[in-house]
DNA sequence: GGCGTAAGCAAGTAACTACTTGCACCATGG
DNA sequence: CCATGGTGCAAGTAGTTACTTGCTTACGCC
């Protein structure tokens, strides 16, 4: 890893951990371990550092995607909604940070919004597969259900060490249960399919 | 209002759109219409400032309450949904900033986070409040309901104007949208009881 | 060996920040 | 009438920040 990139890594550390006027080059060097000047060096001024940090972040964001042929919904939705959360949770000292700036700097919450944004899409796009496969029934308000669920994931990434109360389930039942919810509020009801016989029906 | 209290206001708008290192002492006299120098003869330190700015917002964050006798759910739900939607909004940028200050204070967002849990609180016993006294029947998993209603009502008031395309509805019918969904999650239906025919049941 | 390039180091600059000091002003009230 | 307390104003202090400059060192390449 060239400094480049050392430094990159280390602005987006200490940045998350003290916003953009904590994130001082002094404290960026030390933490990439090079001189600040080989930060003024490399990208001219502090800006054109957090501008290049902004694309770098927007280029290497994963957004786990929903099978095109929808078999289990609930499992599926599941494992997603995890993979969703895992990702917010890590980032969510960044997420939170570019979040409270958005009034000084609103660029890089902007940023941060492609990948919920996009996972919303994904999702939308998935529950009405669902549908229109006949892969199971549903008729509940699926807009606004999205919204819920994606409110919840963020909200758990975001909220749940500050404000615990407000989340009762332990972080690894979360998405299960959110899932759940999710689907019961829609009326999601397998259609005629041949489940998978292992996870045992349970007709509810 | 006494210089006190001028001060103090103009610190929490500061604040809000600047953070805490952002909110120098010299931008929030200016706002205030004092002088720098009476902002330190009154709290003595910038961080004591802050100390009372915690204290007099905790003090003074209305949560408005659910009817003790519940009669129409969908409908008391929906208004207070729509009233800790409001005010989530209005402090919107606040709550913002402390979140984005949570490595650095976390007892700014802590403050802030008073005010949500004691609204789940309320929702939450008021939803057993409908079953037990056979408003309505309700046979789903009431805490994760409660928890991603609140987070879509958390989420709706911070993230909407940075990323509409995750609230597809207006915001005006956002709350009815939410309770439905809400209430569809949860099974529930109105009991034997006689549901109000029109609107005009003038009963609070 | 010579040479260009990337990097470190020490020092400095101008602007800003929290906070202080000293003094003048002015309304109140005994 | 004068003391007192709250306020404004001008100036200053010490620390920090982004950014610069000048010099030295080390490495790869011809």
């Amino acid at each position: 890893m060239d400094n480049r990139d050392r430094i990159l890594n280390a602005a987006q550390k200490v940045y998350a951990q003290h916003g953009f006027r904590g994130a001082t080059t002094r404290l960026i060097a030390i933490e990439a371990g090079v001189n600040e000047v080989t930060l003024f060096r490399t990208f001219g001024s502090k800006a054109a550092l957090f501008e290049a940090l902004m694309q770098s972040y927007a280029a290497r964001s994963p957004i786990s995607p929903l099978p095109d042929n929808p078999i289990d919904p609930e499992r599926e939705m599941t494992d997603w909604c995890a993979s969703v959360l895992r990702h917010l949770r890590e980032n969510r000292a960044l997420i939170r940070t570019s979040f409270g700036e958005i009034e000084e700097r609103p660029e890089a919450a902007v940023s941060m919004c492609e990948g919920p944004n996009c996972a919303g899409t994904i999702l939308t796009d998935y529950v009405l597969r669902l549908k229109s496969m006949g892969v199971a029934a549903i008729d509940g308000d699926v807009p606004t259900a999205v919204a819920m669920l994606m409110s919840a994931l963020f909200g758990d990434a975001i909220s749940r060490d500050v404000r615990p109360a407000g989340f009762p389930q332990p972080e690894s039942e979360a998405p299960s249960k959110y899932v759940r919810v999710f689907m019961r509020a829609l009326g999601v009801k397998p259609a005629r399919l041949r489940v998978p016989m292992s996870q045992s029906v349970a007709g509810d």
